[in-house]
DNA sequence: CCTTGAACCTGGGCGC
DNA sequence: TGCGCCCAGGTTCAAG
């Protein structure tokens, strides 16, 4: 599922109910997802108040109040889903609400936010997301984090900023653009859209669209362009739902509607006027769709 | 430093 | 209906 759109639509779902809340009780179902689960995990949320609920690349983190950092990552399947279960006197809908998929059901915390319970659930079924759990000061140290490049959202992608990461590169575009240390969140979904809009073949070498000073240029502005636009467009979406993504209601996020290359090989191109059609090639072991006409 | 391939795990789609 | 194969939004590690 998850790139950047739908870990910051996930977000915001979870944030709703997450921000302010007590944790009365954290249920695992199973020892592990992808890592095991932190030692007297479920202990150690026990009780403890979420400050705040942020994002960085496709990392969730709830901060709580204590020193410790709630890390959950999703992976490729994960998913999370919010119950209200109400008040005292006016319980909630969850009894006919559970998710259908319950086996995968493998983490719940309950929640008390200003009087209202809720479930929060975490449901994996490739179980490819983790949880963890570190004390705030050892996050920016954290192997996971030290070295995570620049977020697409915000104002510093820009053509310099592209450039600076990308000169004497001789990494293929497609390889640059998912690689998190340069830029990121974007995963294989959305740097195959980037790259359309700019018109830019996936097997361009990244460095080559640098000027020779190193500086920006034409390419590293259309594409820092694109990447904002593309991720920006896509959180208001919802982000993609393919297969496992869901919003925190349950509902599907609609952006798949909106690729113009992702997982439309054969089609004609869409950009207007190009007689191309889609390809699907396979690049670090993953499958890239272009259009070979329009993008080079 | 680079790139590639495999591994982790379940399930959906397709051809037969 | 079933089986085998390929594929899938991510990350990490080993090997060349």
């Amino acid at each position: 599922m998850p790139e950047l759109p739908e870990v910051e639509t996930v977000r915001r779902g979870l944030a709703k109910v997450m921000e302010g809340a007590v944790i009365e009780r954290a249920e695992t179902r199973r020892g592990d997802l992808r890592f095991p689960f932190p030692a007297n995990f479920a202990g150690r949320l026990k009780g403890r108040t979420i400050t705040a609920l942020s994002r960085r690349a496709k990392y969730l983190l709830a901060d709580l109040d204590n020193h410790d950092v709630l890390i959950m990552h999703l992976g490729m399947s994960g998913s999370f889903r919010v119950l209200d279960e109400g008040t005292e006197e006016t319980p909630g809908s969850f009894h006919h609400e559970r998710s259908k998929d319950e086996a995968h059901d493998h983490v719940v915390f309950h929640l008390m936010q200003r009087g209202r319970h809720h479930l929060v659930i975490y449901n994996d079924p490739r179980r490819f997301g983790f949880m963890d759990m570190i004390a705030r000061d050892r996050l920016a140290d954290d192997k996971r984090f030290a070295n995570l490049g620049l977020e697409p959202t915000g104002n510093s992608l820009d053509g310099a900023a592209i450039a600076r990461l990308f000169a004497g590169k001789a990494a293929p575009l497609k390889a640059a653009l998912l690689d998190q240390r340069l830029i990121a969140g974007l995963g294989n979904i959305y740097v195959c859209e980037a790259l359309w809009q700019a018109g830019l073949s996936p097997k361009r070498l990244a460095g080559t669209i640098v000027k020779a000073d190193g500086s920006s240029s034409e390419r590293c502005k259309k594409l820092a362009h694109a990447i904002r636009e593309v991720i920006a467009r896509a959180i208001e979406a919802g982000g993609s739902s393919l297969r496992d993504h869901r919003l925190t209601d349950g509902s599907l996020g609609y952006f798949q509607h909106s690729f113009k290359v992702y997982d439309r090989e054969g089609e004609p191109c869409p950009r207007p006027g190009c007689k191309g059609t889609i390809r699907r090639i396979v690049q670090s072991g993953r499958s890239t769709f272009h259009c070979p006409v329009c993008q080079r």
